[in-house]
DNA sequence: GACTTAATCAACCAAGCGGTTGAAACTCGG
DNA sequence: CCGAGTTTCAACCGCTTGGTTGATTAAGTC
């Protein structure tokens, strides 16, 4: 897995570039899918947006479907660093918003998985260590007693996750665009207070 | 709007019968549409869960797209009721998670139709009320004074909706299926809890 | 019971889709 | 600087799609 460290020449300004069109590839079909959904999204507009014939695809990825895999599984890495079990929970949660926020093509990659249910969208071993991370914190104290903590879990990812799944309410809610920084920054905020307010006044 | 109360002969059993064909095609296209999202569907598939020849889609609806936004924009009507200000706010969020539990073919068409940003999702006016109501409760003192009353509400629907949206990862996170009606119960349950933390201790 | 109108259907069609093909263009070891 | 192998591309292809067409059948009218 390490980078093929080749003599490229000067790396940056070849004509023939397999790993930069692989990840020229990878990004454009992460914002279309995204953007769409699976369905919606033409191979021919991929291609367009990373600025390269549309038959790489077939080349690289095995065809559309390959593709999206590739991205529907990568997703897992990402959000690992969330169980950092240090800091406060409003604190973790508000990054975790924050997160959702900067890579919105991945949130929303996700999100579509989520509805179309055909990938499993987010490792399991990742899942089982936050709903166990979860109930540390219920031992603490710090989460109340009779709220089980997979359900609040997930009740957390959906509202972290709104501003890209509810979009369009959102901005119908609060008259903002929901893709903004400043949007997230302030959404966060809100559910860092919220989550403080469940953990007994702050 | 009233139902067409013709001297049909026997109602139920005629071979000819434009209002059953309509809603026929209504009920299957909310179930597809629910299930796969625009893009995904077909319409031939449409037409054989009706039961009836594909062309009348283009007949009664004019084709794909108008039966969809029939649908899509149908949804309105149905929430209206959740705006009854008497019970306490935990009652009325738990109402609010079983409306969607058991529509959930409209539920999940509401999903697509945030993600893919095509249609307004919610009447307008229907949303402006519900932040009112929240801002009401808030006065009263059932919600917190920090707390952004459309940015609960937008976490609530979120919430609320976390079955649907977030199907997959609701079951890889609970181990059970979020379809059940028993599922909708406990969790109905768990969020009205969650929001009597919120109002001070219950 | 003939006639008009509305409802339904099977067959057909053009457009758009993802994928394949075969050759050109580049890279690099020798 | 040459030849083998990799990477890229334009053109093409078969299939699926949503929609249309024109005929057929049922329902309502007088």
């Amino acid at each position: 897995m390490a980078v093929d460290q080749r003599r490229s020449p000067s790396s940056s300004e070849r004509k023939r570039d397999p790993e930069r069109t692989r990840a020229l590839l990878l990004e454009a079909a992460a914002a279309e899918f995204g953007a769409k959904g699976y369905a919606a999204t033409r191979t021919t507009d991929i291609a367009a947006r990373a600025g390269v014939n549309k038959q790489l695809i077939s080349y690289y990825f095995g065809g559309k479907e390959g593709l999206y895999k590739e991205l529907a599984t990568a997703w897992h890495t990402e959000g690992t660093t969330m169980a950092s079990t240090e800091q406060p929970l409003a604190e973790v949660i508000k990054a975790f918003v924050m997160t959702t926020a900067h890579n919105r093509d991945q949130g929303r990659l996700w999100a579509w998985a989520n509805l179309s249910g055909d990938t499993p969208t987010v490792d399991a071993e990742f899942l089982r260590g936050q709903v166990e991370f979860f109930r540390t914190r219920q031992k603490s104290g710090e989460i109340p007693a009779d709220l089980d903590p997979s359900l609040l879990l997930l009740v957390l990812m959906a509202a972290a996750a709104a501003p890209l799944t509810l979009e369009q309410t959102a901005r119908q809610l609060t008259g903002e665009d929901p893709a903004t920084p400043e949007f997230a920054e302030k959404y966060a905020d809100q559910l860092a207070l919220l989550v403080r307010h469940l953990s007994g006044r702050s």
